[in-house]
This record gives C-alpha cells, structure tokens and sequence, in this order.
RNA sequence: GGCGCUAUCGUCUAAUGGUUAGGACAGAGCCCUCUCAAGGCUUAAAUACGGGUUCGACUCCCGUUAGCGCUACCA
C-alpha cells in the first residue's frame, strides 16, 4: 500500500478508497488505526470529564535559537501547576503561507498583553490542513517570528495533539452534542450553499438512530463527525467579547458544523478549542474573522464541559483598496520578511503595527517596546478595520517609514553602525568596523530605511565615483572658470589643511574669501567633485573620513573634467 | 441571499453628553542652514446620511447607505 508522509504527517492507506493521516511523530502503524476505526462506538468510551482527562499541558520550551527575550524575567509558571489561574495567550498560525503583517500584529498583540500582565506567550502551529500545510511557509513564519525579536515561552504544534482532539470529539459525542454524518465530502463550493438559503444540517444524518450509526460506522463506512447545534427555538448563543462588547447569535443561524474529518482529522474549530482548553488559555486574541465562529467554539467549550477562554478580537488590516490583506491580491508587501528585507527595524516595524487598531491614548507615536508595554490594555483596541496605507509604486506606509527613521536616530552609533555593516558587505563593499562607525553619523539623519545606506553613503565605500555630469560642479552664480578656480583652491587648501572637521570647516571658509566669493559658492564644488553629486551628507565630516588622499585625488578628477569643457 | 461586525481629516487615531472636534503621518508654506536631511513655526483637511432622546449628541436609540467578515469534511 502507498503510505507517505508529508509535512511531518504520515498517510496510510487502510482500503482502496480509505486513508488516514496522522503525524509521523506517534509511530502509529495501520494495524492499529484498523482496530482504532470503530474508536467512537458508543460502549468504548467511558463519558467523563475531559478535564480530569487532560489534567496538566506539557509545555515544549521553544526551538532552540527562538528569541526569547524575557524568560529570564518572567517568573516561573508555577502557578498553573498549583491551580491558581494564570494567563496565557496563544498565537496560532497555519502554516499555509508566508507570515503576513495581520498575522505579524496578532502575535504582536498577544505578546503585549502576556507581558504587560506578566503571562505566558505561547506559539502553536496550527498545522491540521495538511494538504495546504508547507515547509517553506513554517520555515517563513519562524523567520518572521524571529526576526520581530519579542520571543515566546512555549511551543506547541497542533498536529502532535491529535489524541487530546479525539479526545474532546469524544466526549462531545458521548454526551450526545455530535453525530456522525456519513454524507460522502464533498469537493471545494458546494451546490448547498449556491442555493440562496443557509444550510444548516442534513436531518436524515442529524437524526440517524444510535444502533443505525454504530452499525455503519462498525462496518467501517467513512463519516464526518458533526455538532449536534440546539435547534430549540429562541435559543441564543453568547459571549462578552473584550472588544467588541456582549455578542450573541441564535443558534437557527448557526449550522450543524464539522468536528472531525472523514479521514478523522479534526477541522480548526475542534483542535482549536481543544487544544485551547488543553493548553489552558485565558485569553483568545485573534482577527475579527474569527467574531462568527466564536459562537461555535463557545458551543464546543459548553458541550465538552470546559470553560471558555475570554475573547478578545482584533479589527482586521486591510489594504487600500478596502480588501482584507492577501498575498493574491496585495503580494509581497504583505509578507514581513519584506519589510526586514528593505531595511526596517522591527522595533519600528512592531512599534507601527501596534498603533494599527490601537491606543496609548496619549498623543505618543514613536514608543519603546517597554512603553508600548506598560501602556498597552484591551481596552485601548478600537473596531474598525485598519488601513494599511501602501501603493503600488510605494510598497510601505508612510507612516512605518517615517517611525523606522525616527527608530534609526534614536539607535545609539555604534548598533546603528553594527547592522549597517552587513548590507553594505553584502553589496559588496568591503568597508570595516571603524569607517562605518565614522560614516554613521554624517547619514544617520538620512535614512528611513538601513537600505539607504547604500544610497546616501555609496561613495564612502566606492573606489571610483560614479559618472557624474561636469555641470554639476558649476556653483550657484557661477561659470565653468569660477568651478576649476575653486577646485584648484580647493586642492590646495586641503593639500595643508588638518583633516578634523573645525580645520576643514575654517580652511574653506577662508579660501573662498580669499577668492572673494560666498562659502555656500566653495562648498557645492568641492562637494561634487568628492561625492559625485549635489546632496550629500555635512561637507567636513565628509572630507574628514574620506581622508585627504581619496579628497585630493577626487578633486583632480574634478579639474581634469572641467579642464575638457 | 442569511447572519455578524463597523463607520471622526487622504491615512493612523483622541475626545466622563457640554472642546474653537485634539495629535501623528503624508501635503503646502516659512524659518534655520555649506547641499540634503533633521529640527522649529504656520497652514489646509473629518464626525457617512436621515430621524429621534436630551437644555445640549462625534458620543445614546432607530432607520438608510456603504464597507468588512463568516456562511467548507480551509484556517
């Protein structure tokens, strides 16, 4: 038989039309899962508390190499061992595509609210749809995660958890609130919800007699397994969301949804509940696109028999054109490696995401991480969906660039200089620790972006001055005679002068004089002639750190080009 | 279609029912200045619409409109 695994998840084909998918990782054979296929027959299971079942999580520290920034600060979690209640939040991707800046600010969120309260942070990998999981995409999120620098305290991943999902599905069953439907699957949209109205459950599966589903379910007939929704009428469904406020829905417009798979995998509604409840979260932070399906899960919680977690939603980023954020639509100005690939810091980077959806409500904009969260509550979560403010021919808010050069400034040199360094190597300049370290202060105030570096401070690092137009060493009010005589000035001035910028500054200053022109007239040519063009960094700081042999041999390039004229 | 959610300057947002509706980014102008930045000052710019409740409504209620989300054996 053709058994293969994929993604960490092992397929066994149990008959021709039947297979099964489990994680590699429990080492299950097949024979087993053929004596497992009649699991939920009613005489098997002991109903019970699941809780009592699954009494303690066991937390998996994160990956090796994870930042974890604050788990030496963070007391032990003792406390939810002793029983005292503890928070604990979850972020909890699929790996199913890059990381997106929704996601970026869903983790960012929960991580504010962990730390501003002293909880626990925790990432699950919500990886029960193998089909769409990928390598490539767990690999982008870790490195997305990573790169944000905030850090998390332990790791889950949803598919090791099956047995605690079959388990919840279990005693779900067993309390009567799920009953299998041996309706075959159906493939992507169905022609149910073409019809205008709203499915809720097929009644001849839904009020199939118990000895009738055992006996197909024990000749080994595939089923999903469903919720058994409360059709009473009136019936409402509630919550109290942190920000959106009291939701309820009646349970006549919510459908008898699935729990389990055919192929006995859990959909996301189950493990997440499951594992929500297994893993002890308080508190559910997440995107408004989950506000429906809560009612759902509070649905699953109440019929498992465990307490729900408290509820918190977030408005949803969506892009200029009004569209929730997606890599179809929008590409890869939504991914968060983009934004580290141009240049950002993620503290900028998380400092603009905060701000998205929420408020200090102060009049504060550029925050510290420490800051952000002392300040940061629920409470400060506004409800409307957030724009990202990007365009086709400028791919990032200007409002994140802006708050990534007021982070740049902020960054003391010598860090500043440090994660310079590698992009410039990287374009293949080979400048060392201490030039950069010159070179830093003069473009500091010039870059929004580290990327810029490349462009504000290329001919620091290049042997040869790019091609420029000899035009562009004519002064203001100036002709081609009046160019060469300050750059023969120039060349002579700096021949003798001291190289440290007040030397420079007053060496300058009095040659134009002794020329008998404005020093703004002495500078412009001297400064194309060393940089190549007409913006550029503060003059004698320039010349300073290009020291006085790249100045002079410059300059005379300069002379020779205006000499050609 | 059904259900849910939302609505303040272009964008992000602030405003115990009582403010000339505030701040930030982006824009415009001025100042500073060796260019460019940075910085400082000034300026333009909003309560979707219609009804209530109230002495008084951005704020509370109803409706309309618009947008978003969910409506899968995706998450």
């Amino acid at each position: 038989m053709n058994d293969y695994t994929v993604f960490g998840i092992k397929r066994l084909r149990l008959s021709v039309h039947r297979s099964v998918r489990i994680p590699a990782s429990l080492g299950i054979r097949r024979s087993a899962l053929l004596s497992r296929r009649n699991w939920m027959a009613p005489d098997l299971a002991t109903p019970g508390d699941y809780f009592r079942k699954n009494p303690i999580p066991s937390p998996r520290p994160p990956a090796p190499g994870s930042p974890n920034t604050t788990s030496q600060t963070r007391p032990p979690n003792e406390a939810c061992y002793t029983g005292i209640s503890m928070l604990r939040v979850r972020f909890a991707p699929s790996p199913t595509g890059f990381l997106h800046i929704g996601s970026a600010r869903t983790f960012i969120f929960n991580w504010l609210y962990a730390r501003h309260n002293g909880g626990v942070m925790i990432l699950r990998i919500d990886d029960t749809d193998v089909e769409r999981n990928t390598e490539a995409s767990l690999t982008s999120i870790f490195e997305g995660l990573r790169w944000l620098d905030l850090g998390w305290d332990e790791e889950y991943k949803q598919s090791e958890r099956l047995a605690q999902h079959r388990e919840m599905a279990e005693a779900i069953f067993q309390k009567g609130f799920a009953y299998r439907d041996f309706t075959p699957a159906q493939s992507g949209e169905t022609e149910r919800s073409g019809a205008q109205g709203t499915w809720l459950f097929n009644s001849e599966m839904r009020d199939l007699p118990a000895h009738e589903s055992d006996r197909r379910a024990a000749a080994g007939e595939p089923f999903a397994l469903r919720f058994r929704v409360p059709r009473d009428a009136g019936r409402q469904v509630r919550f109290a969301d942190a920000v959106y406020g009291p939701q309820s829905k009646s349970t006549a417009d919510i459908e008898d949804f699935a729990l389990l798979r055919s192929d006995g995998m859990p959909t996301y509604h189950l493990a997440s509940c499951a594992d929500d409840a297994g893993l002890r979260i308080s508190h559910v932070i997440r995107g408004q696109d989950h506000l429906t399906n809560t009612f759902k899960h509070v649905l699953i919680f109440e019929a498992a028999g465990v307490p729900a977690p408290q509820f918190a939603h977030l408005p949803l980023l969506v892009a200029p054109d009004g569209t929730k954020l997606s890599k179809r639509r929008h590409g890869q100005v939504v991914s968060v490696t983009t934004y580290r690939d141009a240049g950002f810091l993620p503290q900028a980077f998380v400092n603009f995401l905060c701000l998205l959806g929420w408020s200090p409500k102060d009049d504060r904009q550029q925050m510290t991480r420490q800051e952000i969260v002392d300040a940061f509550s629920l409470e400060g979560i506004n409800r409307a969906n957030t724009e990202v403010n990007f365009k086709e021919e400028d791919p990032f808010d200007p409002k994140a660039v802006w708050l990534n050069a007021e982070h740049i400034r902020a960054l003391p040199v010598e860090d500043l200089a440090e994660r310079l360094l590698p992009i410039v190597r990287a374009a293949g300049f080979p400048v060392d620790r201490p030039k950069m370290l010159a070179i830093t202060p003069l473009i500091r105030e010039r870059m929004k972006l580290l990327r810029d570096v490349l462009t504000v401070a290329d001919f620091f690092f290049a042997e040869e001055l790019p091609p420029y137009e000899t035009s562009e060493l004519i002064p203001k009010k100036g002709d081609p005679a009046l160019a060469l005589a300050v750059l023969q000035q120039a060349a002579q001035t700096l021949a003798a002068a001291e190289f440290s910028h007040d030397a420079l500054d007053a060496a300058l200053r009095s040659a134009a004089q002794s020329l008998g022109i404005k020093a703004g007239q002495m500078f412009e040519p001297v400064r194309v002639a060393v940089c190549g063009r007409k913006t550029a960094p503060p003059l004698f700081g320039t010349l300073e750190v290009l020291g006085r042999d790249t100045c002079l041999r410059r300059i005379d390039h300069a002379i020779a080009k205006l000499k050609e004229l």
